[in-house]
RNA sequence: GCGAGAGUGGCGGAACCGGCAGACGCACUGGAUUUAGGAUCCAGCGGGCAACCGUGGGGGUUCGAAUCCCCCCUCUCGCACCA
């Protein structure tokens, strides 16, 4: 363990003999990080700083940071989100925002419930505990969260809501039933998240995870598919690489549907393709193994067994290795065959293991000619290759001698009466053509898919249906809400709980009060976290999800700062939510989140921080050896917030050092500074004064813009690094002689606490008090810089010859440029690389340099 | 394969809209102070003796390019038999 003494032994001794060289002595005090923090966060508590009403005369900023899942133990990729996060709410504060800045807790979820089945503690037990020792931890870092507006998922309080959500949406048909496959852990008797399965195999025991086909309830997200994407191009606070990735993820094509009747027997193969133009070069067609055509083709014929052979051999396959890149195309001919409907062809119907039934239809018309996959298919296989398409410019491709599939737009060959017509226009005129025999129709495919919400864990918000054997699935009515959790349930057993609960299990059906069974699902974590930014804003309203009133003061959300790990999934569940309370007539916008900030990870040794790798820093050790204030500085200097950043214990010292290396200033200079007040009027004349005024508000130039427009945390520390450095170039017989004003100098020092406040709250404000101040700094105005300090009289002008810097020139700022080509032109190290010759052009730039080209 | 982002000293990173490359910090070196220093303060710190050369490499535009354009290389992330 870390020595605390360590950090500290500086001061032991110099504390010890101050007092000598400058022949004052004065008793100094040294920085103690955990005396000046803890003292200060009494204070603001003690203040109610951080709380915040909704005010019509301010203008409200929303700023939150994602909500943890209650690990119990805070980490450092929280604690840079957290810091940036403060960062901002304070400084936004300053400024005469009211802002909103609340934390909460993502309660629900595996961890808790696995925790009981080793060690028997209740997940709300264990979750509590947790929780409990994670507020002293944000606590302990200063961050200015209104704690009144906490918000625990797990409370019945909370899911209540969610579970009235959930009754408005099964009613308008947003939340149903159907048969799905999930990925099923043997060993665990439940079903796993995709997110919970790593690399095909059960996070927690490592046994492979299998596919099952179950009953689960999903949230029909797809009916916003086409709002969601078309929003992402209009989204301007948010990262275009979250915009693509949702992009993608909707993943929008624009196509047909074509049915291919079937020979021999009645009905037809549906396909979805983006390719009708390539329809004539169809020549065989391909299944995917679970279309329920597959096996019902082969049946009775002489292929049966080896086509029922072939769909148990992929369908026992691991998704997983079913997708990946070398996965081998191979397929079995099911003995059936269907018609081309533009050549009238009897094509061969294949079951393929490359063909996903989730997308399209499950069946692929395979043009073996235009896709890739088609023709290695049908080279394997030796079925026909026809080439429909012909690239621009080439007038014939013979289709033995064809090494790869042409996958390009061309013009069509071979095509009836749509040969000559570009792929695009063929498209549609294929589909037209097909649309009025009734055969085909132009459709939108997403990739998206509804969202499955359904979980067989004990921990999560349950289902509130009920399951009558006559009546059928039933809504819990609204007055029994919220169904809560039973706390007396076996987790050893293995399986739900709740499904091992008779009590629980055992209802009465709402319509015909007859015997019922319920539900015995819980909710996904991911629903709980899609509007808990809503309920922020009234955590304790008790008439709905949310006061409609406080909601429409504070939403949308101006900034939500969290990982990049939540890009697609929680993002846009949340996109979705906040439609569906929209349409609901319960939200007025449309986005809840303005502008995102995606946050780098923290690294350390080049590595993600994690256990297996011993790299982890606890943030904790961090406070204990040097404080909240120089672990969240650190967090914020070491890399702009997008970035990761690395983890350096010696770039943490750095840290340290600055804030003492402030400390030490003051105590240097208090009592020269403690009954001055700070100078607060135009750039003052003479030297040192009007350098360091100047430097003071250029100071604060930077640091504003740097925090409130560009969001580029790190410079702006670096920015008050030099002012501090220039503090400690402050001659102090200059002072003495009066050439410095004293309260030049007391107004610097106040600057450079204000600007570090929101960065180190409790040291700025220890200093802050230490010069005789009443508030502390969070209830103090930003400052504003005056233009014309930025303005200076003499200015540093560049000259170049042929664009090389060869000299400087030191001149009025307003010179004409005449006068400063003379000057130029002149100058001795100017002429030496003329080497006598005339200039042939001057390139002037007015304050900022002058190009003689020779 | 497709898409996005990035490549700058020994390291983390600055450099706004094309105008002094390397702010600030770390590490390192020297000095001061000190019984001592792993503390503090001050100074130095891209390479090269120099002319000069330097922002992944090559070309281009421009008076002038880390920044704009074209080609290439490398890395990171996301998606990926999507029909």
């Amino acid at each position: 363990m870390l020595n605390r003494t360590d950090a500290f032994s500086g001061f032991e001794s110099r504390n010890e003999k101050r007092g000598g060289g400058k022949g004052e002595t004065m008793t100094s005090r040294k920085y103690n990080p955990h005396e000046v923090e803890e003292k200060w966060q009494a204070v603001w508590e003690k203040r109610g700083m951080f709380r915040v009403t909704e005010d019509p005369k301010r203008p409200k900023y929303y700023l939150m940071e994602m909500f943890p899942y209650p690990s119990g133990n805070l980490h450092m990729g929280h604690v840079r989100n957290y810091s940036i996060g403060d960062v901002l709410a304070r400084y936004r504060r300053m400024n005469g925002w009211n802002v909103l800045h609340p934390m909460g807790w993502d309660a629900f979820g595996m961890p808790a419930e696995n925790a009981a089945i080793e060690s028997g503690v209740h997940p709300a037990t264990h979750t509590d505990r947790n929780i409990q020792k994670m507020i002293r931890q944000l606590k302990r870092m200063g961050f200015s969260y209104d704690w009144d507006r906490e918000i625990n998922t797990s409370a019945p309080e909370y899911y209540r809501w969610e579970q009235w959500l959930f009754i408005q949406m099964f009613r308008k048909g947003l939340a149903y039933r159907k048969s799905s496959e999930v990925n099923w852990c043997q060993q665990c008797q439940t079903v796993l998240a995709n997110e919970q399965v790593e690399g095909g195999k059960c996070w927690r025991c490592a046994r492979e995870v299998v596919p099952r086909e179950l009953e689960q309830w999903f949230f029909r997200i797809t009916e916003y598919a086409q709002e969601l994407l078309e929003e992402c191009g209009r989204m301007d606070g948010w990262p275009e690489r979250v915009l693509t990735m949702q992009k993608n993820w909707i993943g929008r094509s624009e196509g047909g549907r074509i049915l291919f009747p079937l020979s021999d027997r009645e009905g037809g193969i549906e396909v979805f393709t983006t390719r009708q133009d390539t329809l004539f070069g169809a020549t065989f067609m391909s299944l995917a193994p679970e279309h329920p055509l597959a096996m019902a083709l082969a049946e009775g014929g002489d292929r049966e067994r080896e086509v029922r052979a072939f769909i148990d051999r992929i369908r026992r396959q691991d998704k997983r290795s079913r997708v990946s890149e070398d996965y081998e195309k191979e397929g079995v001919f099911t003995g059936a065959y269907c018609t081309n409907p533009v050549t009238d062809e009897r094509i061969p119907v294949f079951v393929a293991n490359f063909v996903v039934m989730e997308y399209g239809t499950g069946a692929v018309m395979a043009v073996p000619a235009h896709d890739q996959r088609d023709f290695e298919f049908a080279r394997r296989y030796d079925l026909p290759v026809r080439v429909v398409v012909l690239p621009e410019g080439v007038d014939h491709l013979a289709a033995e001698s064809l090494e790869e599939a042409f996958e390009g737009d061309g013009i069509l060959t071979d095509s009836g009466p749509f040969s000559g017509l570009e792929s695009a226009a063929a498209r549609k005129k294929i589909t037209a053509y097909l649309e009025e025999k009734g055969l085909a129709e132009a459709t939108v495919q997403y990739r998206l898919r509804d969202w499955c919400i359904s979980r067989q864990r004990y921990w999560g918000a349950p289902i509130p249906v009920v399951y009558c054997d006559r009546c059928g699935i039933q809504p819990v009515p609204e007055e029994d809400l919220p169904i809560r959790l039973p706390m007396d349930v076996d987790f050893q057993a293995g399986g739900s709980p709740l499904a091992a609960h008779p009590e629980f299990v055992k209802a009465t059906c709402p319509s015909c009060q007859g015997p019922a069974r319920r539900e015995t699902d819980t909710m996904d974590t991911f629903v709980e976290s899609s509007w808990y930014f809503d309920r922020y804003t009234s955590p304790h309203y008790d008439q709905g999800m949310f006061d409609p009133e406080k909601v429409d003061y504070w939403m949308p959300v101006d900034l939500y700062i969290g990982g990049i790990e939540h890009a697609v999934l929680h993002l846009l569940y949340s996109r979705f939510y906040t439609r569906v309370l929209r349409d609901m007539g319960m939200l007025k916008v449309d986005e809840p989140f303005r502008n995102l900030l995606t946050q780098g990870m923290v690294i350390k040794d080049g590595a993600k921080m994690s256990k297996s790798k011993g790299n982890v820093v606890d943030p904790d050790a961090m406070i204990r050896r040097y404080g909240a204030d120089t672990t969240r500085l650190f967090s914020l200097f070491a890399a702009p917030p997008e970035k990761d950043l690395e983890w350096s214990e010696q770039g943490v010292e750095g840290a340290f050092r600055f804030l003492q290396r402030i400390w030490r200033w003051l105590e240097e200079w208090r009592e020269e500074l403690i009954d001055v007040s700070p100078y607060d009027g135009p750039v003052p004349a003479g030297e040192p004064a009007a350098s360091l005024y100047r430097k003071v508000h250029e100071t604060i130039y930077r640091v504003t813009r740097d925090i409130g427009e560009r969001l580029h945390l790190n410079t702006a520390v670096s920015a008050i690094m030099e002012l501090v450095n220039e503090l400690y170039q402050v001659d102090r017989s200059r002072v003495r002689e009066g050439a410095l004003e004293r309260s030049v100098l007391r107004m610097a020092i106040e600057t450079v606490l204000i600007l570090l406040s929101p960065y180190a709250p409790h040291i700025a404000d220890e200093l802050w008090a230490g010069l005789g101040h009443e508030k502390p700094l969070l209830e103090v105005p930003w400052p504003t810089f005056r233009e014309e300090a930025l303005r200076k009289d003499e200015i540093t002008l560049v000259v170049q010859v042929n664009g090389k810097v060869r000299s400087k020139l030191q001149v009025a700022r307003d010179l004409p440029q005449g006068e400063i080509e003379r000057k130029a032109l002149e100058d001795e190290k100017v002429q030496r690389f003329l080497s006598g010759k005339p200039p042939k052009k001057i390139v002037y730039v007015p304050g900022r340099l002058i190009n003689i080209v020779a």
